[in-house]
DNA sequence: TCTGCTATGTTGACGCCGTCAACTTAGAGT
DNA sequence: ACTCTAAGTTGACGGCGTCAACATAGCAGA
């Protein structure tokens, strides 16, 4: 190995090959749509080509979780360049308009409604990394570090900064408050209680649940 | 059929006997576990009996899914109903100690906190209505009738009798603001960011949660 | 340049799965 | 007693994940 990974021997980055066609069917029909023989029939290579690669299904699923999990990380990064989202939205109490306060708790929720585009834009690719019986040889990679979580971290820093949050309240879990309550509500959105809503309803709960938490988090002492 | 489903033909409620070992599977490994011939092995009888009394695998993890909320909803209520959990929790701004109000909310709380139990005491059970693609046909029984939800109902419309919560902000969404925080971390813990925790401080999070969440409840506008 | 090694990919087989068609059996109703 | 049908069985099909054995291609050292 020259250290070119570029372009191997027979197929050129099968691997790469293959993550993208089980992404695809991921995305048409969730993750119990990745089967490894119709994977490798797409990229057109022998079903037991894919064990070069990968140790089994399992492993490659894994490897879909991750790209995912890079397409929402994307998905959000790219709704935060392009934030100040437009008005309408909840006046909170002791920050002043235009403020750099302001800005950071749009952006704020511009990051949680972003995340929430994604889950019903993408159901397929969210029901990846959403739900799933642990896989035993999967502990090497604590999902602590998932790159989309590191987003929320950001802008919650950010907060910190500009005085909007206190240092202590930050570090008593608002992170985890805020991907619970509009994790949650996707999820309930996409196959629990409010599945059937119309899409805007559900846009609604966003901003009910939105509303509630943030909050929440300038009230909450502790 | 005389309406005797009581001890039919052969076998004796060949329905139930499968729903219940097919739970069980699911409780020991997930949906995925849920495996029609092995379910039939199990209840002693072959694999293609089943299909007289279901359409196929879908669908009897369609009934898996129904015993498993029915499941829920039993523990939630009978975690209702040794309500009162201890003290040591969050003091609520405008709500006076002993007061009818102060036990609905901790009655609340004590929902939220049995749905989390639950979920990561059964997190194979809690799994099966928790994410899957939608079913095609299982149109017919729209979940939002859900009869977990019916509980939280209850406990929030006792709150608006008793005065701690407005009927307005009842109506915008407090249930799904609720479900979805709880239920998200839920999931979080299950296989999210924060499955590696150790249990005391899920529960840490927990209360983060609730605490938000309520706060965000008694403070909002809107 | 030739030789051979190893990474890469193929073939064929195994056992398991969900499902179907065809057959058997056992109770209920006349 | 006869029949009819609900309930259960057998055997088969194609598809799945996976394994062992085989084939090949490009690089390394002679």
């Amino acid at each position: 190995m020259t250290g070119a990974a570029a372009r191997p021997y027979h197929h050129g980055n099968l691997a790469e090959a293959l993550v993208g066609a089980a992404l695809e069917m991921a995305a048409e029909g969730g993750p119990d749509a990745v089967v490894l023989r119709e994977v490798a029939r797409r990229v057109g290579v022998s079903a037991t080509a894919a064990y070069r690669h990968f140790t089994g299904q399992s492993d490659l699923m894994e490897a879909v979780k991750q790209a995912a999990m890079e397409r929402l990380e994307q998905h959000l990064r790219h709704a935060l360049d392009r934030s100040e989202p437009a008005a309408g939205l909840v006046a909170l109490p002791g920050v002043e308009r235009g403020s750099a306060q302001e800005r950071g708790i749009r952006r704020l929720e511009g990051i949680g409604r972003a995340y929430f585009d994604f889950a019903v834009s993408q159901p397929g690719l969210f029901r990846c990394f959403c739900i799933g019986m642990p896989v035993p040889e999967s502990q090497g990679v604590p999902v602590r570090e998932a790159a989309a979580f590191g987003v929320l971290t950001e802008v919650l820093d950010e907060l910190v900064t500009t005085g909007v949050l206190t240092a202590q309240r930050r570090a008593a879990g608002v992170d985890i408050a805020l991907w619970s309550a509009v994790h949650g509500l996707a999820v309930l959105c996409l196959d629990g209680p409010l599945a059937e809503l119309p899409r805007a309803e559900q846009y609604g709960m966003l901003t009910a649940v939105t509303d509630v938490v943030f909050h929440g988090l300038a009230g909450a002492r502790s």
